[in-house]
DNA sequence: ACCAATTTGTTAACAAAGCAATCAAATAGG
DNA sequence: CCTATTTGATTGCTTTGTTAACAAATTGGT
């Protein structure tokens, strides 16, 4: 009758270890390319879903960019500073306040766009296009099924 | 002739943005467990990498915990006074300090093991198995394609 | 054997992120 | 109504991330 000791799976089979590993792979030539604007990564993920989703309150943004409200709060804030962004409070719940892109947070974003894809590009080539794609479905139905129940 | 402005893909196909969202959903109950102790998502990381791997130098621990040098050094001094680990300098080499588990490091892993064997299982049973099993998979592909070249 | 270049880790300084507690506005229930 | 709870956002404190500078040890060429 041995003690038995639980044992961990190796860290190459831990999916938040390996999840991160290969975001920080990926994630390189971005860091480079946002660098030279002066932009963190953070900043780079609000603008992208400022641009995609339109005008909305702070939750929803800190939701879809992976950021808690209060980091949000001064990334937002910084960021009116520079003018890429305006806050308004909403009209019929005066708790929230709704987060537009200005015209030269839409630029911002234009500048980078034809290099961000060459990167993403480089890579399909590289991993493989159809592997990407998969890689991208299973993530979302991870996402999905850990929403469930 | 339509001016073409460059499109960004949608967040949720974008790499690095559905790798850290399905992050995100996957450390939720880690976090729980973790905070109970007061240990850090990062030193989780350094007390696992060093359950796996043995006594190593510092370097090697950075690059397989995605840490950076000064964050490491702040770490491992926290958890050296706190008695999970302890440095020694190399023989043949000494500028390198080798990190090794102490009795009270291995516990520490040992008290969390099953906690988190369980929360990884429950998982497996919700997404299914055999996706997780391709998951870990892709995302190896993905990180040696990255040292290529 | 020597000296320049590289590697390894630490420290400092400052920006940024996480977490807990707080505050303000809105909603729900008696 | 009005108080109790919920929701949305901000403020304080601690831990990390980041860049640069530094000391010490090693390597490699001459």
């Amino acid at each position: 009758m041995s003690e038995e000791r639980p044992t961990l799976r190796t860290t190459a089979r831990s999916l938040p270890i390996a999840l991160l590993r290969a975001r920080e792979t990926v994630m390189g030539p971005i860091r480079e390319m946002l660098a030279k604007s002066g932009i963190s990564e953070q900043k780079w993920r609000v603008l992208r879903v400022l641009d995609e989703v339109g005008p909305v309150e702070q939750t929803a943004i800190a939701d879809a960019a992976c950021l808690l409200l209060p980091s949000l709060t001064r990334i937002l804030s910084a960021m009116e500073k520079d003018g890429y962004l305006v806050r308004r409070t909403d009209d019929t719940d005066r708790r929230k306040s709704i987060v537009e892109l200005t015209e030269a947070g839409r630029a911002l974003i234009a500048r980078h766009a034809e290099e961000s894809n060459a990167i993403m590009t480089r890579l399909e080539r590289r991993f493989g296009e159809g592997k990407v794609t998969k890689l991208l479905d299973l993530l979302d139905e991870l996402r999905a099924s850990g929403s469930e129940r």
